[in-house]
DNA sequence: CGACCGATTGACT
DNA sequence: GTCAATCGGTCGG
């Protein structure tokens, strides 16, 4: 069975019409979702404008997964993540940053994959405004190439934290545009100490991309 | 309650 | 390469 959810916008006397992802492809198992996103676009609707990226870098995490916040169970800060996949956990770090991530699966497993990369496709302007030191001296490539720096372009902060990605503001869709096959690489998971499962192999990316957080 | 530190970033040597 | 910013979650006493 195949769902087609289309969801036409008409703004700024341009209209876009999206396949937007359905509740099954997020219900699958976390790894393969973390590598089916890779080159789906990610769409923020924002006031009367449209904020369009290319997923190019994503990081799997799990329940019992030490790197994972869902790790030891259920609390205020980490619940999203224990919702129905297809739901938007973003959460508060390093005292001044959010990072956010789509939770997968069914509800209660606690998995989501983090958004890491993005390549900056429509309303880049208005990306580069919600950037905090963002100059135009910066390489384009500095705009979404990191989690927080997602979080900044596409203004993604607490009040999104728990969006539904079925609605129409914040959801993901096919890119109908990728022409060209990719590669996809695996790494490591950044930032992940020894002794919490720093060997896994659970971070995706697309070779080559430059909007790929690190080299 | 205090100490520690994080799925980060940007400025600087 | 190093390091400060900045705050809420977590853990030990």
């Amino acid at each position: 069975m195949v769902e087609n959810i289309h969801t036409v916008f008409f703004m700024k006397k341009k209209s876009f019409d999206f396949q937007k992802l359905p509740r099954s492809f997020y219900l699958q198992p976390t790894l393969r979702v973390a590598k089916k996103l890779l080159g789906k676009l990610f769409v923020r609707k924002c006031r009367k404008e449209l904020l369009i990226g290319k997923i190019v870098e994503v990081e799997a995490y799990r329940f019992n997964d030490k790197a994972s916040h869902s790790y030891r169970g259920k609390t205020k800060r980490n619940e999203v993540m224990f919702a129905e996949g297809g739901t938007l956990y973003v959460y508060f770090t390093y005292g001044m940053h959010f990072c956010a991530n789509i939770v997968t699966e069914e509800k209660g497993n606690g998995c989501a994959v983090l958004l890491r990369g993005i390549e900056p496709l429509e309303g880049i302007e208005t990306m580069k405004t919600n950037r905090n030191n963002y100059s135009e001296k910066k390489s384009l490539s500095q705009l979404t190439n990191g989690p927080a720096k997602i979080c900044q372009s596409f203004s993604l902060g607490r009040k999104e934290n728990g969006t539904d990605l079925l609605g129409d503001e914040i959801f993901v869709a096919e890119n109908n545009e990728q022409q060209d096959s990719f590669l996809i690489a695996s790494s490591p998971r950044i930032g992940i100490r020894e002794g919490y499962g720093e060997k896994k192999q659970w971070r995706f990316f697309l070779k080559n991309n430059r909007f790929v957080s690190v080299k």
